[in-house]
RNA sequence: GGUAGGAUGCCGGAGUGGUCUAUCGGAGCAGACUGUAAAUCUGCCGGGCUAACGCCCUUCAUUGGUUCGAAUCCAAUUCCUACCA
């Protein structure tokens, strides 16, 4: 199955300027292409992952990906698919931003393959240097106003309430004009990203035609939804994060075991490297059984080893065996000790704990399961609240020493899983 | 600039002098059923105190006023919408 084929079975083909054309030449050889990601803030998030890893499969097909961080484009905020201006981010943040999400996109390519090593660039190199008159003489002057009004992230925006000022009309120019100059410095013939940059990438199509008489091509792929059409990547307490700091390898690992059956068979196809036969095979395995959830399983298990690498994900794997294994009687206090850095925690004075000892409410606040006191009772009277995971229904129940795990550990669950640990200091 | 209408809790949206922390829907949290899923049903859903009955505080754009009493009436201010210039 060729590299075109295989990106349709997975879904992630939504649209081409001219797949055949595509087909031809990737047949021909390998091939450079680019995508851009947008340092809106310092670290990527799942949604980005499907145009990292398409970057990486047409690495692993033997073409020369580059993954370009917008330091330019940054600066000035695309328009595409928001109804409202942003604000514009400082130098600074940009910079910062820049930084981190350089590091994190050299994890996800090879730049020491032999034949086809991946590039990092910034357009911040190639944009910053040229003055405003330049570029409105040499790359302005190819653009037709009336031309970019009819695109749809312009016109929805002229259209709405809001406006769309003069800053972000611009957006697309700049992003036209990576694509030139990585067509004329690079030889890159390819732009990929999701199919809200759709009109983005048939700027710089036009563009390098206008100036380098040049064909390219444009590719883009699905925005990532969950099966009710909602944006997809959004856990209760926000984005799901690629930074460990951000979003911990275990809270990763739980978002995609918790997916929602509709939801895992696109998940597969769309984030991960599993052959067709194999994730056709967990989708058999899955309809069959789907108690077992072998499908959520290897979804999260492929995807926190490729984000967090072996011995997170090993780690996640374990402790959300013994969270979600039912018995707390028997674990050692090495494999307890596991879940600490696993589950959020909180450390508590051991003074607290003497005498009467602390209200369960007071101490649910304490560890940030219940947003306030009140919140607290009603989490307690409800039934939702375990200690030890023994659920604990009484408001009058105070923890105190006696309770503590291992000397020192206390470990609280709010409903069925969500748990905090508290280590008495 | 003129005229008219509007601003309510996370969101949408009722409420036009007391019975209003404020109908209802959505989101969210919890319980039941399950599979750490979906759907469904139930409870909660401003904050604090109390074992509990209950009590106190803070909210209906902002400020001031009328009134025993205001989300509801009046005035000013800010912002929004529509029509006219």
């Amino acid at each position: 199955m060729d590299l075109l084929a295989e990106l349709r079975w997975r879904g992630l083909l939504a649209d081409c300027t001219d797949v055949e054309a595509l087909g031809q030449r990737l047949a021909v050889g390998p091939i450079t292409l680019y995508c851009g990601f947008d340092p809106t803030a310092d670290s990527l998030h799942v949604g980005n992952l499907v145009p990292l890893l398409l970057l990486r499969r047409f690495q692993m097909a033997g073409h020369h990906p580059i993954a370009l961080a917008g330091g330019a484009t940054g600066m000035i905020g695309d328009p595409s698919g928001r109804s409202s201006e942003r604000n514009l981010q400082t130098r600074g943040q940009v910079e910062h931003n820049i930084a981190a999400i350089e590091g994190q996109l050299s994890r996800f390519l090879d730049f020491e393959a032999a034949g086809n090593p991946a590039r990092l660039v910034d357009n911040a190199h190639w944009t910053a240097p040229i003055s405003f008159l330049d570029f409105l003489r040499d790359i302005g002057k190819h653009f037709s106003v009336n031309v970019m009004v009819a695109k749809e992230s312009v016109r929805a925006r002229m259209e709405g309430d809001s406006g769309i000022s003069y800053t972000e009309f611009s957006y697309m120019l700049l992003q036209a004009f990576d694509f030139y100059h990585l067509r004329s410095e690079l030889g890159c013939e390819l732009q990929t990203g999701a199919t809200d940059q759709w009109g983005n990438i048939v700027a710089g199509i036009d563009l390098c035609r206008k100036k380098l008489g040049a064909t390219v091509w444009g590719l883009t792929h699905p925005l990532l939804t969950k099966s009710d059409g909602t944006k997809y990547g959004k856990s209760a307490s926000g984005a799901v994060w690629l930074d460990p700091k951000r979003t911990s390898p275990y809270r990763f690992y739980q978002f995609f075991i918790q997916s929602e059956d509709a939801d895992v068979s696109r998940l597969l196809r769309f984030l991960t490297f599993l052959p067709q036969d194999q994730i056709e095979d967990l989708e058999r395995q899955q309809a069959a059984n789907p108690g077992a959830r072998p499908a959520q399983l290897a979804l999260a298990r492929e995807l926190t080893r490729l984000v967090h690498g072996e011995q997170a994900c090993q780690d996640a794997l374990r402790a959300s065996q013994i969270l979600f294994g039912g018995e707390l009687a028997g674990v050692s206090e090495s494999t307890f000790a596991e879940i600490v850095g696993e589950v959020p925690s909180r450390s508590l004075e051991i003074a607290r704990l003497d005498g009467p000892g602390i209200p369960l409410a007071d101490l649910l606040v304490h560890a940030e399961l219940s947003a306030s006191k009140g919140q607290a009772r009603r989490d307690v009277e409800g039934g939702g609240i375990y200690v030890n995971n023994v659920r604990e229904a009484s408001l009058q129940r105070h923890v105190t020493g006696v309770d503590l795990l291992f000397g020192r550990h206390l470990l609280l669950r709010k409903g069925k899983r969500t748990y905090a640990v508290v280590t008495v200091a």
